[in-house]
DNA sequence: ATGCGGACCTGTTAGC
DNA sequence: TGCTAACAGGTCCGCA
């Protein structure tokens, strides 16, 4: 489900939740694993801690509490979200109450996401999170830094702006888009782009992400806000999803291939 | 080192 | 209607 646009969108709405006094009360795993297993005292160590606010390093969530960080990765198809006590559902695997009586649902059905405990500030220490690439909207993340990374790398681009190592964020929907945006085939080798091709691929990155951020996300399945709602930037795409279609600037036929087992989507008008 | 395919899971949809 | 296969936003691991 959820690249970096999503991550964010699930980030801002929980801080802000939480600058109104989120004590946890109780936490409940409903399984004893989801793709690993749940840190070990998990539910002890958080209880009666307060959740201060919420950050986020790639995909990865990292909720502050006053001596630990709680990382949440969301895999393909978790989400947190507000529930009332009526409101459980199927694929629940955690909830956590808080003091006044607010309650927060983690919601997984594939299991592919997973929790990792730290104290706090040492999520760095954590090995989800220490071999991590750039991350796109900060200024380190340079079109030189990445032309850098790239020399020699045969692999096609669409698939070296979607390893973490190399550049954070971007997923399966957001590399068609950006590779669509800038004008670039998804299966050109990434040793062939110059200096000026990644200066457009990473104003592409950053403009397809930032708009998706403030369309509060893409809803294709499974995706939903804390509060329930789906994001809006499905309409938005101009690739993704739209093999057969025509392309909505200059009505060539959208083409789809699976590339490294994931579906990739491009246009031979727009794309070189 | 790099690149690929499989594994982890459940649910939905397309096709026969 | 029912069965089967393919596919879905991610990441790690092991093999060539």
């Amino acid at each position: 489900m959820p690249e970096l646009p999503e991550v964010e969108t699930v980030r801002q709405a929980l801080d802000k939740e939480f600058q109104k006094p989120a004590v946890i009360e109780k936490i409940q795993l409903l399984r004893k694993d989801l793709r690993v297993p749940f840190p070990n005292g998990l539910a002890a160590k958080l209880r009666g801690e307060r959740l201060l606010a919420v950050r986020r390093r790639a995909k990865y969530l990292l909720l502050d509490t006053e001596n630990h960080t709680l990382i949440s990765h969301l895999g393909m198809t978790g989400s947190w979200r507000w529930v009332q006590s009526n409101e459980k559902m199927k694929h629940d695997h955690c909830y956590v109450e808080l003091q006044d009586g607010r309650l927060l649902a983690y919601h997984d059905p594939r299991r592919f996401g997973f929790f990792d405990l730290v104290s706090r500030g040492q999520e760095l220490k954590s090995s989800w999170i220490k071999h991590l690439g750039f991350e796109p909207l900060f200024p380190e993340c340079t079109a030189p830094a990445l032309h850098k990374k790239a020399k020699g790398r045969q692999v096609p681009i669409k698939n070296f702006i979607m390893d973490q190592k190399v550049i954070v964020g971007v997923g399966n929907i957001y590399a068609s888009e950006a590779l669509f945006l800038s004008g670039i085939r998804p299966l050109k080798k990434t040793l062939k782009l110059k200096l000026t091709d990644w200066e457009k691929l990473l104003s592409a990155i950053r403009k397809v992400l930032s708009e998706s951020i403030e369309n509060k996300g893409t809803t294709l399945r499974d995706y939903v806000q804390p509060d329930g709602n789906s994001g809006q930037f499905q309409q938005k795409l101009f690739v993704y999803d739209r093999g057969g279609h025509l392309c909505r600037r200059c009505h060539t036929k959208i083409r789809s291939k699976r590339l490294a087992g994931r579906s990739t989507y491009w246009c031979d008008g727009c794309q070189k």
